[in-house]
DNA sequence: GCTTGCTTTTTGACTATTCAAAATAGAGTA
DNA sequence: TACTCTATTTTGAATAGTCAAAAAGCAAGC
């Protein structure tokens, strides 16, 4: 049975590949995980001998699939629990990251089940992540659009907040902009940096680029 | 931070206390928490310096103040988190022991008020064992009566089931003694040592004292 | 080709928790 | 009083995970 800190090192290299690609810098493990990068090292050979991951010296790593396969099984964890703790228990979504931080490793695969069904097979957290099903399988995000490359003029759905800090979180929830918000992007100024948009209720609204960067949109269903 | 096995140590020293009176043998930990006799001897010493416990050599320990409002801390997340599997997820209440055994470590204080006010501020949990509220005050059950001398023929409720392992739980489901089942004894024989009692449905059972001793009663609501 | 600067690795040490096995203290018994 | 039995403690060692600080590797620029 994995212990918490080995499935935080695996969820921490599995995000990283979802976002970038390829080799994990041992480097985005220290400042995942909150180490020094002796410690990554050191439990990096660990979990290489354990064969949940490839170890290439001085490069970096990479999650083999039985490592992957447990990222996953955390991953989806860690979702559920958020997703329940903000439909069921009316949590603030700015405030059940950390704690599903702790949860995830506590849920049993039995108890996750029941929450499962609970909430009815949910599809995506309440940030608009995808949720892995229970044989790991999770929705490809690979060209999702956001709305810094999004169509102009088109009426379309906020879908997923990408950056999930407190105060982020906090803007978008105030600003309306949530995931199932109905948005159109009116005008970009690349010069300026901002994008223009209009929100549903009519209300105009600009962010940076960097900000409409981490809001993706899709077609309105 | 109180971590899980401090937690696990101080929850055992108090169940004892609230089963027997007094000082705590250094055996009872041993068998509660399955280690062997050493390790309790060294974590003992490592408890009684962080000021949890007091340590009276040869003889046992003794929860300070801290200490026992930490256990009851510890004993509310479980019973909450029990009474949550079985209400909410609908689990089986032979297996939540140990879910909540591994939950009650990684629920904070935040998620618990949620789930008692989700729950309704419940007084007992499945078993009927008392909830600590959120100040560790807990219902005194020093002189709770069971089966095994209770009064005679007279109607009475089911209230809390005192042996957990889930063999017994099982009999009692099936057998309908169920902690809200309402119940009448109708004899005991002492020299065959069983109890004959009848269920409201009016069927009649006969079980054994050591049996019947582990089932509370009390008056009708 | 050599220096600079950043990333990664090594080394030595520390904490928390555990076990195995030997030593010891006390209580009760002969 | 001496003896025995059991509970507790001591001792020495192991594992998981961590840090601090020094060493090493490597890419980039001069």
């Amino acid at each position: 049975m994995a212990t918490s800190t080995v499935e935080n090192y695996l969820k921490a290299a599995l995000l990283y590949e979802q976002e970038k690609y390829g080799i994990v810098p041992m480097g985005a493990l220290v400042e995942a995980l909150g180490v020094v990068p002796g410690t990554v090292t050191t439990m990096v050979k660990a979990l290489a001998t354990q064969g949940l991951i490839e170890h290439e010296a001085r490069q970096g790593v990479r999650l083999t699939p039985v490592g992957r396969a447990l990222a996953l099984g955390v991953l989806r964890k860690h979702r559920l629990v958020e997703t329940f703790l903000v439909q069921t228990l009316k949590m603030d979504w700015s405030e059940v990251h950390d704690e599903a931080e702790a949860l995830e490793h506590a849920v049993s695969d039995r108890v996750l089940e029941r929450i499962d069904e609970f909430l009815g097979r949910p599809a995506a957290d309440p940030h608009g992540d995808p949720i892995p099903d229970a044989e790991g399988r999770i929705a490809d995000t690979a060209r999702q659009v956001t709305m810094e490359g999004c169509a102009v003029n088109k009426i379309l759905r906020v879908t997923r907040i990408l950056d999930q800090t407190p105060d982020f979180l906090a803007y978008v929830q105030q600003s309306g902009l949530k995931p199932g918000a109905r948005i159109k992007v009116l005008r970009r100024e690349v010069a300026s940096g901002v994008v223009r948009c209009e929100i549903k209720s009519g209300q105009e609204l600009t962010l940076g680029l960097p900000a409409a960067a981490k809001i993706v949109v899709g077609a309105v269903v």
